[in-house]
DNA sequence: GACAAGAGATACGTC
DNA sequence: GACGTATCTCTTGTCA
């Protein structure tokens, strides 16, 4: 015995969908290609399979105990299209002549029918095969019932026994489908699942956990975002795994009796046939030889969805009213408004400097200001600058900075293109000599840039040894420092840390420069941001010229590449540790400061301090402890960080710590203080005002708090910097167009101007720009910059 | 089911 | 600690 049950809709729909673009149309103008569609699989699968017995079942109409637990189930569907609701009867009426019973259970829908039918067929031992697209028929499937996949265009047919359903899935048991759809959801049948959750995702836990029960049992032992997306969706989980769950025992009963296979009326066959035009299908029945046949052309109506309606007035982005112009963003609109330059209110860079942590898009400006215009926009903005004390900064260092950005970005940088082209080419042949080498190694092919297959080949292949499997979500780390940790235990892990060095020039330098360049002025011109921060800086992109290479040995080729002007000479000056100043002026440490009022190299003497030697005595080792240390304390890391930095433990990094603040008592009351002011406000400031807001300092997680602790330590500093360097551009802008100089400031980089100067300005420019950088602040140590001369930025530097 | 766009994760460049 | 970018992988929406 051999049974055959059919999803009727889920065929139905396939077929209509497979014609979707080639309807077939009859002389009558009917669409016919569903009902064509369904008779050709049958007679397939009726040659195919050879069944003893058949059914198929239909979906009734009204709806289903599904619908009445969950109204939204199934809701989004749209209107059953025309073609189909016109097939459907006469299908009916096919089947009716093919003797074949249609099957349908009040309340209950076809794969609950066909899980009922099958579940009995299985119980009794029948052979059954469930023919079906549909994937959630997977869980229903045992040694004794299978499903059937209809072929698709040149993919054949396919039958899943169990092993088949949990190959495809990865997964145990058939029943764990189920699981499976509960958590990646079914957009078709509005199973919401969990969202964020795809299919990969969910047959990793499912495997992991067993099923949907077992993953919510354990949700504490779930990682990142992951943890996340289940614990806030447990309910839509479980909701989700009842409607994906195919009920066995809806009110119906096996009757091997009806579903027996028996010859068609091939009279009343031809009838419907003739009327419908399926003239190959006519032969067919009437055992004649075939010839092909037209499909009727005919363009489906295109839908055009609707255009979203805007719920607030569109905003220009910029007016002039009266001397004043009022904008936001008005650097990008630089060139039609510089006239007014000094007259300006960019209420973008308002709203950054009163909230930095927060978004300041013109549309959530009006959203959250109940402004109609910026008129209104920027009075509501003044009145808040006002009220918090922050007017000054933003009239005296934001707003006359936009300007100077704007001449920056306008003057652009030189690029050496043939110097890159050349480094371009050694660089890519030896990153294919790498690869092969690699690939050697590994003793097969794959992908070095991706991280994942990069850790299956170094602990799932090769077996290496320092197991560093430390996973986040599930993978292994495969970062520079494991990378390193593995280089004297295999050739292939110092290979893969070339070759990814090699490949991140190429990528985001070498080969991407020349496609910025702009063709009118062959310069790049980056953007300089100045309300993305949280600390005040500065930051750039397309490109971020910030980044540019300057450590190792290959990255130098990179900053070779910045030339000046053709004629010209690059200038380069740069802070010396400003953050460290800033810490010694704020701290009023008696100890720091010393030590920078002497002027020796800042780390050694930190280290003669530390380790109470004198500076010529402190050795590479303490020296290097001590400039970790100091950097620690201007990126505001913590001892953790530092062990990590510094290669030591924790306890090592500790003490570290401990002679750091022993040294500089001060040092340790400034971060006391900032931290305590930081809980008191909610904000730090920077010397000149500059907030950042810290909600997290009174968190009652520690390490939530721990992080906003070493903010409130840090964003001053930093802050600070960057404020100092505003200034000082704002000033060397100034004094180089009174004094009417053609050379250009065209890069910053926090601590680092950068100039192509005309050679009978080096004089002056040099001059300008060290004094004022060093003038643009006076604290209780000297501010100082160093300055450099080349034929390109490497040089300068 | 195929495809494209978007989102996250990972890695890495700078200060 | 702060940034921005490239790449891979996965999810989601769209068009069938």
């Amino acid at each position: 015995m051999k049974l055959l049950l059919l999803d009727a809709y889920a065929l139905i729909y396939r077929a209509f969908y497979a014609f979707i673009k080639n309807p077939r149309i009859n002389s009558k103008g009917e669409n016919t290609s569903a009902i064509l569609g369904f008779v050709n699989t049958l007679e397939d699968v009726l040659r195919n399979m050879q069944p003893t017995h058949i059914g198929v079942a239909f979906d009734p109409s009204g709806g289903t105990f599904r619908h009445e637990a969950f109204p939204e189930y199934k809701a989004q569907r749209e209107e059953t299209p025309e073609a189909i609701r016109f097939a459907v009867p006469i299908i009916k009426d096919i089947l009716n002549a093919y003797r074949i019973p249609v099957l349908e259970v009040k309340g209950y829908e076809a794969d609950d029918v066909i899980g009922t039918l099958a579940h009995q067929a299985d119980i009794q031992g029948i052979e059954t095969y469930m023919m079906t697209p549909d994937k959630d028929y997977g869980q229903l499937v045992t040694d004794n019932v299978k499903m059937y996949r209809p072929g698709i265009g040149t993919n054949p047919a396919q039958i899943l026994t169990p092993r088949e359903v949990c190959n495809k899935w990865g997964i145990e048991s058939p029943r764990q489908v189920i699981d499976i759809l509960a958590l990646m959801g079914d957009a078709s049948d509005n199973i919401p699942g969990c969202p964020g959750i795809g299919e990969k995702t969910a047959g990793t836990l499912v495997r992991t956990w067993g099923g949907v029960e077992g993953l919510i049992a354990n949700i504490d032992n779930l990682k990142g975002a992951t943890q996340r997306k289940v614990s806030e969706n447990i309910d839509k989980i479980r909701q989700s795994y009842w409607l994906a769950t195919i009920v066995t025992d809806a009110p119906i009963t096996l009757d091997m009796k009806n579903l027996e296979y028996q010859e068609p009326d091939t009279r009343k066959l031809e009838d419907i046939y003739k009327r419908l035009e399926f003239n190959q299908l006519l032969r067919k029945t009437k055992a004649e030889p075939i010839q092909g046949d037209l499909f009727a052309m005919l363009d489906a109506a295109q839908n055009t969805p609707p255009e979203p309606v805007s719920l607030h007035t569109v905003l220009p982005p910029y007016v002039i009213d009266g001397n004043m112009v009022i904008g936001h963003n008005l650097k990008a609109h630089w060139n039609d408004i510089k006239e007014y330059e000094g007259s300006m209110f960019d209420v973008e860079i308002a709203h950054y400097v009163l909230h930095p942590e927060m978004r300041h898009s013109l549309e959530y400006l009006q959203q959250i200001y109940h402004s109609d215009s910026l008129q209104e926009l920027k009075t509501k903005l003044e009145k808040e600058l006002d009220d918090e004390g922050l007017m000054k900064l933003f009239r005296e260092i934001e707003m006359p900075l936009m300007p100077v950005l704007a001449r920056m970005e306008e003057a652009g940088v030189s690029i050496d293109l043939q110097g890159l082209a050349d480094t371009s080419r050694t660089f890519t042949i030896q990153l294919n000599q790498l690869e092969q080498e690699i690939i050697r190694l590994a003793g097969q092919p794959f992908n070095i840039s991706s991280p994942r297959q990069v850790g299956e080949i170094l602990f799932d292949v090769l077996k290496l040894d320092p197991k560093a499997k430390k996973t986040k979500t599930g993978q292994y780390t495969t970062n520079e420092e494991i990378l390193e940790a593995l280089r004297s235990k295999h050739p292939i892990a110092g290979k893969i840390l070339e070759f990814r060095s090699l490949k991140k020039l190429l990528g985001t330098y070498i080969d991407a420069f020349p496609k910025l360049v702009n063709p009118k002025t062959g310069h790049i011109h980056t953007s300089f941001n100045q309300t993305v921060t949280a600390t005040g800086r500065l930051s750039s992109s397309n490109p971020n010229l910030q980044n540019i290479p300057v450590r190792d040995a290959l990255g130098k080729e990179v900053r070779k590449a910045f030339i000046p002007d053709a004629g010209e000479m690059f200038f380069s000056a740069d802070y010396s540790q400003i953050e460290l100043r800033i810490m010694a002026h704020l701290s009023g440490d008696e100890n720091l400061i010393e030590a920078f009022l002497e002027g020796h190299d800042i780390h050694a003497a930190t280290a003669a301090k530390i380790y109470h030697k004198s500076i010529q005595d402190v050795t590479a080792d303490e020296r290097r402890s001590a400039k970790t240390a100091n950097f620690g304390i201007i990126y505001g890391i913590s001892a953790f960080g530092l062990a990590e930095r510094l290669g030591c433990s924790r306890s090592e990094a500790k003490d570290l710590i401990e002679g750091y603040f022993h040294t500089y008592p001060g040092v340790k009351a400034y971060m006391e203080k900032s931290i305590s002011m930081a809980r008191e406000k909610g904000y730090t400031q920077t010397l000149f005002g500059r907030r950042c807001q810290l909600p997290d300092i009174n968190s009652h997680n520690a390490v939530v708090r721990g992080y906003a602790e070493r903010n409130a330590i840090n964003a001053p500093i930093q802050g600070s910097a960057a404020d100092i360097m505003k200034i000082a551009m704002i000033r060397i802008d100034r004094r180089m167009q009174e004094q009417k100089l053609r050379s250009r400031m065209i890069l910053q980089v926090h601590d680092e101007l950068n100039f192509t100067v005309i050679p009978d300005e080096k004089a002056i420019i040099e001059q300008i720009v060290i004094e004022e950088m060093q003038n643009a602040a006076t604290l209780r140590v000297p501010l100082i910059a160093d300055a450099g001369w080349g034929r390109n930025w490497l040089e300068a530097h």
